[in-house]
DNA sequence: CTTTGTGCAAATTCTTTGCACCAAA
DNA sequence: TTTGGTGCAAAGAATTTGCACAAAG
């Protein structure tokens, strides 16, 4: 299980130090990346880390998001979702399943006023994916 | 007070029997177009209307959200904000001051991948504004 | 009178805090 | 031996639910 060091690479490269829970949490965004909520992430190891606390997985986010390694998505009113950062992409949910979908980012002309300056763009799309749209 | 005629024009436009609550809900977001959350709405209209309850501003944000009277802004991790349904745009939020400003929707060749139907799209920009990037 | 809307109190859900303990540098 | 990380229990904030009463058609 190679994904073991890309995680461990993806923690240093950000400076962070790879603890096993923030490896742990890595390794999951990597290997799912269907967008999990906190909760997501804590139901999931929990088994086999059965210490393992919610806070952690809050702390863990918190501390990736903050040094660039994941990227949380609102796109849901409910609670936050998880996205490993790679490259820059938009996303799209499905109003009928509630999937989130990675979608290559569209080409914008970014034409903001005057003075402001822009550091970061999320684009939401909503609307019903192939497979729902193909059922009925 | 003309805002009043407006309001009621609105909700009958779709389809929603213009209640009192409902009236001064949009009211206020006609008035108001700074994204407030439904707490800010509650507490602005509390004053006039002691009896009012924060449950009936949730009920009536979710009924005007329903039938596209008003858009839920999720830009911010923690409440939701509204909307009050004009033209399309986007939005882009000082990293700074917090505020949530109107600007021109981008014009954005939409490449969505074969079979995903889409209904709408939320631009979200993250940045500076004006008035914190001129104070340093 | 039957349906729709309002509002109180309580419940629920997601997230954060305070604090003590453990582990690594 | 000091700093950083983890995790429990409790607190907090935003929103929802259940239910009863009021209002409108």
């Amino acid at each position: 299980m190679k994904t073991l060091q890309n995680a461990i690479e993806i923690l240093e490269r950000h400076e962070i130090r790879p603890s096993v829970q923030r490896t742990e949490v890595v390794k999951y965004l990597i290997e799912h990346r269907c967008h999990p909520t906190a909760d997501d992430i804590f139901m999931a190891l929990s088994p086999e880390m059965p210490t393992l606390s919610r806070t952690t997985i809050y702390n863990v986010l918190k501390t990736l998001e903050e040094n660039g390694a994941v990227r949380a998505i609102v796109i849901d009113e409910k609670n936050v979702r998880y996205d490993i950062c790679v490259d820059d992409h938009a996303h799209f949910k499905c109003s009928r399943c509630g999937r989130i979908f990675d979608i290559e980012m569209p080409r914008m002309e970014r034409q903001l006023p005057e003075g402001f300056e822009m550091e970061n763009v999320d684009v939401y799309y909503y609307g019903i994916c192939p497979e729902c749209a193909s059922k009925q």
